[in-house]
DNA sequence: GTCTATATTATGATAGAC
DNA sequence: GTCTATCATAATATAGAC
């Protein structure tokens, strides 16, 4: 098992320098982030990487897949198995799921938010690839709930959508801000739980008969 | 006059190159902007740059407080000014002002987001010098209204706050990407428009008496 | 697969003429 | 104040040994 022993332990490399990059990538953008500086913390040299990757914008690419891909897996779950009792509810084990991802996943939303504003091949990459059908079904959701009086109606759904994302989405991209004016971590388990409770209190209404005080 | 002619031309100059550094590190961050672009974006060459501002770091922290010089007049006029009728008037007018603006300037928020995620001097600069005094008039609002019960209340004020400014922000920080996925243009009179009245209908509740239809 | 060079640009900064 | 060089460095990418 020669061969397939190798291939494990360059997957493992490879597996070490994707993860290294998507940290350097998220916390310093793509022109910030330094393959070198990859390399460093992956324990490799320069030259593995272009082995490997063939390019920074080839390594990007990869890094955003495996993103999205850790992504899928914090929600498909959610959404297709443990059956939810009626829309609201699945609505609101969604929004408690994605709360909880960005706020232990903030490099997520910096590596969507350092494209998003830009023009450009990676830019329309992203778009099309993940933007595009993640956006498609959180129209198809935003739409449902309306048209069933769960979530305010009378707000085009576009700018729904990009409220919600917005309000989850800020606090956790802006941590080291947050830290600094406000004091708080947003990281944190309990402000991650009261950040999910915010939102699903603004966007949901009070939760309707949970025996809680006035 | 002719030292006030100098003075006169000089200082046009460098507000030129200020408002193409503005535009050059909101699109691309601080890494990726290039000084060469900026001074040919101004019309000038590179050594006049570093006669005007010295650095880079320099010339972007000039930059910035432009941004905020430009938000501040955007605010303070309405804060102070134009004699608001109750609390729940004046924070509607509040709401309407930032989405106009923020609309109006994305680059404001694409310089907040591009160094909110960092650790380091400019990031630590950034947020003492102009977001902290920012935040601590946004949460003061926001008590005062929760307090008031025109904000929801049993939201903590910091997570109110954050989830305020990211509905805002975000869809006009993603113009590029929402032109793309939404096939909508955020920067359009119209889009502003109906961001701003779905934000002042999600944090406001609706409009209490304006006699429209159900 | 992994490393040690090295090549090639392109960047921020400087020096000095006008 | 403004421009035209030029410097020094740091980045990505390549070549080739092991």
């Amino acid at each position: 098992m020669a061969r397939a022993a190798r291939a494990e332990a360059g997957s493992d490399t490879r597996e070490r320098i994707l993860s290294a990059a998507l940290a350097a990538f998220s916390q310093n953008g793509f022109d910030g982030a330094r393959t070198r500086d990859i390399a460093a913390r992956a324990g490799v040299t320069l030259g593995l990487l272009q082995y490997h990757f063939g390019s920074k914008p080839r390594l990007w690419r990869a890094a955003v897949d495996l993103a999205f891909a850790e992504l899928g897996r914090g929600l498909e779950a959610l959404l297709e198995d443990p059956a939810p009792r009626d829309t609201r509810e699945r609505l609101r084990l969604l929004i408690r799921s994605y709360v909880a991802f960005v706020g232990r996943n903030p490099e997520f939303v910096r590596l969507m938010h350092d494209e998003g504003k830009r023009r450009g091949p990676r830019s329309r990459w992203l778009a099309d690839r993940h933007v595009k059908p993640l956006y498609d079904r959180l129209l198809g959701l935003v739409g449902d709930a309306q048209r069933e009086g769960i979530l305010r109606g009378g707000i085009p759904a576009p700018h729904f959508a990009y409220a919600f994302v917005g309000a989850v989405d800020v606090i956790f991209h802006q941590a080291e801000e947050c830290r600094r004016v406000a004091g708080l971590d947003p990281t944190d388990e309990d402000a991650i739980e009261a950040h999910a409770a915010a939102v699903e209190s603004l966007f949901l209404g009070p939760a309707p008969s949970r025996g809680e005080n006035p």
